[in-house]
RNA sequence: GGGGCAUUAGCUCAUCUGGCUAGAGCGUCUGACUGGCAGUCAGGAGGUGAUCGGUUCAAGUCCGAUAUGCUCCA
């Protein structure tokens, strides 16, 4: 991981601005040696029909000697972000800081781009001046771009004047709290070392992205976070002996370090600790079930070599490393079948290559206008649109097309509220859009047709029902977002949020289930607002540091340009920042109503709560369920005493009916005992009983103890079905007898089939009238 | 988005190819021992086996759906 410093041009600058101030920058602000720098250009492709990019070079011959502008391939100096999409020729700058004795035996310029650590890029001008479209060719943009990336922990190695980034003052003192936790020290051995460094990278890496919003999940972004974070907890566990959690006492090292150059760290410390924390344990108990699934696996085989299969199991299904896996291997003298485990995963990622493939068609361009979609839907849910562009999207079996308006009353999907729906139409077809997304600058319409005379005039409908609805849930929202600050604490802070016509859902930090008492209070907080019917108000356009003071509050992880949009009902409860709609007056959400409050990580909670109808259909159903109660309690006043007796009733009846049950069971068998017929020394018990299968079973475990030799055969008819339940005593199992072997023959009689174990089989059969046969056939077997 | 796995007592988990009356440890309750604390011993309670449906003479176990969680890939 390395921390990414750059600088962006659209259309403003171009090569020669991006030289000479990279130049200036390093040579005269940082003060690097301009002798130990170097250039690399792009030095062509002729497949492409790209021509060396001489002007760079003739840019960097103003600041360095040819012999240091090196001339790169299309690998290291050719920038692409994709198979299709923005790319072009990049130059690299690079630096030599090896010793002078070294630089004499070898010239620098013979090491670039050759993997030597002290012989490294830092910085990298991407110069984007082509479009690469489906068929692989390259369109030349418009307008052409700039987009830098410079290497942090190099730059700063460089200017430090050390050998690695870890000798650098970023992660000293990281390293040194990790030498006291784990009492090793570092620079004594190679392997805790190399871990040492992982975990101080790591940690900082996670607790930057938390800081930013980014929670360790399952999928996407909050994925990448917890494999970083596990890395780390690996390292640490295999090589440092760290079994439980440690690295959140990093954390504070951390914040010292770097929370005056960024300060979300200290404000989101408690909640950065506590996340890091609960990862950690949750990793760890993943790392001892796996321990304990493969030392039972040993156990279970003999031979020296584990299985690729199960190698794979473990890391696929257990999420358990491989190289410790390997790792384990190693100390009890085995070997792992990495060829079956790489089949495995590599069987794995085609499986997802496949299923994830989509299939973009280049754009179709109609008419001029591609920079950004005007969005007039806060005012309006109609208009008369022109198409700009529309392409072809086929993923699986489902083909869509993405749809580019020149203006637009639909809401494309942001800041948590859901894209419009709504219908795009003409007098020759109507287009359903199926949902509205952001790309950049532009809204893109997904919709399912193809424009059949995509030059024509259409009329965009938004789905006005749906925008409502999404509306009265969005500023609720808002409503309970300030109601929560009231109740619990101004700790509270957004996480996460959906809001769509059915429900809204947030996530916030707060570091404790919510009582029933505070959920309460916060729906009457919310209701209360509602009914004063506040008037929305809306600012639009104001700077950033204005809408601060105003008092709304700018999320973490959230991206906002210089001028923001300003919603606030009532300037003294919520004002926030938001592109969302809004109702023009509280009143209309009519109720809002909790449904539901759970935990979705560590120190975050999720609220997920309905308005307006969806909230009265929410109290109509509670209460129908509270009446349908009453009613079955005759109307009592108070049905809640009335249910507690009588559970407290059920279940003492339930014991009483149980005892007696027992009770009658005993004298049942001890009848059945007593009128037993005696054969060759054993009681032979044959009857027909009215019980259920089960408590035919619990009749014979009876009646097979009360004597050394008894042979049971039970019968019971239910809904014209046979059920035979045989038993042996512990003696005659002894002696051979086998009760399963027995019933299959018996059953023949009552046309059905059954075993069992030695001593108690069952069998289900047809023909009721077949009993008494059976019974003599039972009592055949021993005479 | 696509796979795999899991869901059994308050908690942590067993129960092998369908067939003993689903068990253990911890916790909890009761009793005994002890001057008290702590503890030791004995005994008891506690289960719709996630939910719904199917196959079977028989399902915690096999099959399907749903929910939740874990995990890998994208």
């Amino acid at each position: 991981m390395f921390e990414m410093l750059g600088n962006w041009s659209f259309g403003d600058y171009f090569k020669k601005e991006a030289i000479d101030w990279a130049w200036e920058l390093f040579t005269e602000v940082l003060g690097i040696n301009k002798e130990n720098l170097y250039a690399t250009v792009f030095i062509g492709d002729e497949s492409d029909g790209i021509e060396p990019d001489n002007e760079a070079y003739e840019y960097w011959k103003k600041h360095l000697p040819e012999t240091r502008i090196l001339w790169g391939s299309k690998k290291d100096n050719f920038w692409e972000m994709g198979d299709t999409g923005p790319c072009g020729p990049c130059s690299e700058i690079h630096v030599d800081i090896r010793s002078q004795a070294e630089k004499d035996n070898i010239p620098g310029a013979e090491l670039i781009n050759k993997d030597n650590p002290e012989v490294i890029e830092i910085w990298n001008l991407v110069f984007i001046e082509f479009n690469r479209i489906k068929d692989g060719s390259l369109q030349v943009l418009k307008n052409k771009h700039v987009d830098t990336g410079m290497g942090f922990e190099r730059l700063a190695m460089v200017l430090q004047g050390v050998r690695s980034n870890y000798d650098t003052d970023i992660f000293k003192p990281l390293i040194s709290k990790l030498a006291d936790l784990s009492d090793a020290s570092y620079g004594k051995d190679e392997k805790k070392d190399i871990a040492m460094r992982v975990i101080s990278d790591h940690v900082r890496a996670v607790s930057f992205a938390i800081a930013d919003g980014q929670l360790p999940s399952n999928t996407g972004a909050g994925y990448v976070i917890r494999r970083i974070l596990r890395r780390a907890v690996r390292y640490g566990f295999s090589f440092l002996g760290f079994d439980e959690p440690f690295m959140y006492q990093l954390v504070q090292v951390l914040v010292d370090e770097m929370s005056s150059a960024f300060p979300e760290l200290k404000l989101q410390q408690d909640l950065i600790v506590q996340v890091i924390r609960e990862e950690e344990s949750s990793f760890l108990r993943t790392l001892s079930n796996g321990i304990k699934r493969f030392e039972q696996y040993i156990q279970s085989k003999e031979a020296g070599i584990i299985d690729g299969d199960f190698a794979f199991e473990l890391y696929d299904t257990f999420g358990f490393p491989i190289d410790l896996t390997g790792l384990l291997a190693k100390e009890s003298g085995w070997k792992v079948d990495m060829v079956g485990f790489n089949k495995g995963l590599e069987a794995q990622k085609n499986r997802s290559r496949k299923a994830a493939e989509v299939d973009t068609a280049d754009w179709i361009q109609i008419r001029e206008g591609n920079t950004a979609t005007k969005f007039i839907g806060y005012d309006q849910l109609e208009s008369s649109v022109q198409i700009v562009k529309y392409r072809k999207v086929s993923a699986k079996n489902k083909t869509v097309f993405e749809l580019v308006l020149d203006k637009t009353p639909f809401y494309a999907e942001s800041g948590g509220q859901m894209g419009d729906k709504g219908i795009i139409f003409n007098k020759d077809q109507t287009l359903h859009v199926l949902d509205t997304k952001k790309e950049n600058n532009l809204i893109v319409h997904i919709v399912d047709k193809e424009p059949s005379r995509p030059t024509e005039e259409f009329i965009a409908r938004v789905d006005e029902q749906n925008r409502l609805l999404t509306e009265n849930n969005h500023s609720a929202t808002h409503l309970m977002h300030a109601a929560l600050r009231k109740v619990l604490g101004t700790h509270v802070e957004q996480k996460g949020s959906l809001v769509d016509a059915d429900r809204l859902r947030f996530d916030f930090s707060h570091f404790a289930k919510m009582s029933d008492e505070e959920i309460k209070e916060v729906e009457d907080i919310v209701n209360s607002r509602i009914r004063e019917n506040i008037q929305r108000d809306i600012k639009n356009d104001v700077a950033l540091d204005e809408a601060i003071e105003m008092g709304a509050m700018a999320l973490f992880g959230e991206k906002y340009g210089e001028k923001v949009r300003v919603i606030s009902f009532d300037p003294e409860y919520s004002v926030e920042l938001c592109g969302g709609t809004h109702v023009a007056a509280t009143g209309q959400i009519g109720l809002f109503k909790i449904v539901s409050e759970s935990a979705i990580a560590a120190g975050v909670r999720r609220i997920e709560a309905v308005t307006g109808q969806k909230a009265e259909a929410y109290v109509d159903e509670q209460l129908h369920i509270l009446k349908e109660i009453k009613e079955m309690f005759k109307n009592q006043p108070n049905p809640l005493n009335a249910v507690k007796n009588m559970v407290e009733q059920s279940n003492q009846q339930q014991k009483e009916l149980e005892r007696l049950q027992k009770h009658m069971a005993e004298k049942a068998s001890e009848d059945l005992f007593n009128n037993a017929e005696v054969i060759s020394k054993i009681h032979f018990i044959a009857a027909e009983v009215d019980m259920d299968v089960n408590q035919a079973k619990s009749l014979a475990h009876k009646l097979r103890a009360m004597d050394s030799r008894v042979y049971i055969v039970l019968a019971t008819k239910q809904d014209g079905k046979v059920n035979l339940v045989v038993s042996f005593s512990d003696d005659l199992v002894n002696e051979g007898y086998h009760a399963g072997n027995a019933i299959r023959e018996i059953a023949k009689e009552i046309q059905g089939g059954g075993g069992g174990q030695p001593h108690l089989a069952t069998a289900g059969g047809k023909d009721a009238g077949g009993i008494k046969a059976a019974f003599e056939k039972a009592k055949a077997l021993f005479t």
